[in-house]
DNA sequence: AACCGAAGCAACCGCCCACGA
DNA sequence: ATCGTGGGCGGTTGCTTCGGT
């Protein structure tokens, strides 16, 4: 059914952006006698607009309230950090941000946020690490290709860039599997939430035993073990409504978890999320930053966006963090001549998706 | 200097919901 | 219970600005 625009039939309607004297009447009408109907507004205030331009325009633009200028990092972390929750609910993410609208947040998020986290390698709809299985299921031809040549062209390097995110994102995956099978093992246990060394140590044995080799401090393509799991620490915390909501029984467990190793890193604690809309109450205005994401760790792409986008992380992460030894991180080796490594991550991914719990 | 494509953002469009008659 | 209206929302468009060639 709808209704019909507020505008219709009312011929020789202006449209287009609005001129400061157009500004001025629709404020000096507000300010003195409030907007009351925007339908009867323009009539009202000598202005040849429909009543919706109008609320836009002040909603939007003219409202004295409203914050202009660049988003500030916490901005940045805290709408990231809502849409993971709220979705594209623009106006709810505006009311945790004050001076904001929520025209301009939406705006953002396409035009900046949006295109960062895909640079991170993480799907700004779900805000999970991406993971294009049909892309991974080629990568080993694909890398075997790329490395036949020691001079690869921009192209090809951009490609192997994107090629690295998602193998990221894929280990990043199955680690939040092995993180919810630990979780669920220890569910029936009344012991509490395990401490940071003990579930460090039975992740550590679950990477190893899942990792199909011999040296448990290696998860493939040298990437050491604990810098992993602190990224899928991070990742985790981001995504960790979403990992619960399937399996109530065991989230206090996953959030001890996260709690446990959480306390000790350099970003500051940052309690296992578990956030509820009704939670977000006490999160705005001035504790804008006791709401906001924790810090991921960098990895080489990010820093790589970080640079290119004006990064909110990067000058943050103190140079000697142990991710830093990402950098060297070489997919190549990765990969054995037959590709069956990817194979073998594949499998795993797959049977951890068959016994989702 | 001129042109062109990309990026950013203000504004519009159409649908939906709440509410009152 | 139904219908019409006002207002709000998310998605999209198109103009402007910027940067590269």
């Amino acid at each position: 059914m709808g209704r019909s625009p507020c505008c219709d039939g009312e011929a020789g309607v202006k449209k287009g952006p609005w001129t400061p004297e157009e500004d001025k009447l629709l404020v000096d009408y507000i300010q003195e006698k409030g907007h009351g109907s925007w339908r009867r507004l323009p009539k009202l205030a000598g202005l040849n607009r429909c009543g919706k331009s109008c609320r836009l325009r002040w909603t939007n633009y003219l409202r004295p309230d409203i914050k202009r200028g660049r988003f500030t990092d916490d901005e940045e972390k805290l709408i990231i950090h809502l849409h993971s929750i709220l979705g594209n609910k623009w106006s709810s993410i505006a009311t945790k941000l004050p001076g904001r609208t929520d025209n301009e947040i939406k705006n953002y998020w396409n035009t900046h946020l949006r295109k960062k986290l895909l640079g991170m390698g993480i799907d700004p709809v779900t805000h999970r690490p991406r993971t294009d299985l049909s892309l991974l299921a080629g990568l080993p031809a694909l890398l075997a290709a790329a490395s036949g040549t020691n001079n690869l062209g921009g192209a090809a390097a951009w490609d192997m860039n994107a090629l690295r995110l998602q193998a990221d994102a894929a280990k990043f995956q199955l680690l939040q599997g092995l993180v919810r099978a630990l979780a669920t093992a220890a569910a029936p246990a009344p012991a509490p939430a395990p401490s940071s060394a003990a579930g460090m140590d039975s992740l550590m044995a679950l990477l190893a035993a899942s990792n199909g080799n011999n040296n448990a401090a290696q998860l493939g393509g040298g990437v050491d073990q604990s810098m992993l799991l602190q990224q899928c620490q991070w990742d985790g915390m981001l995504n960790l409504p979403a990992l619960t909501s399937s399996a109530p029984t065991s989230s206090l467990q996953i959030s001890g978890l996260f709690d446990s190793f959480g306390a000790g890193s350099s970003g500051g604690h940052y309690a296992g999320d578990g956030l509820s809309s009704t939670d977000l109450e006490g999160h705005g205005g001035s504790n804008v930053t006791d709401a906001v994401a924790p810090q991921r760790p960098m990895v080489a792409a990010d820093q790589n966006n970080a640079h290119a986008a004006g990064g909110v992380s990067c000058e943050e992460t103190p140079a000697a963090s142990p991710f830093d030894g990402l950098d060297s991180l070489n997919l190549m080796d990765d990969i054995n001549t037959d590709g069956s490594t990817w194979k073998d991550l594949l499998e795993q991914m797959s049977w951890l998706d068959s016994n989702e719990l």
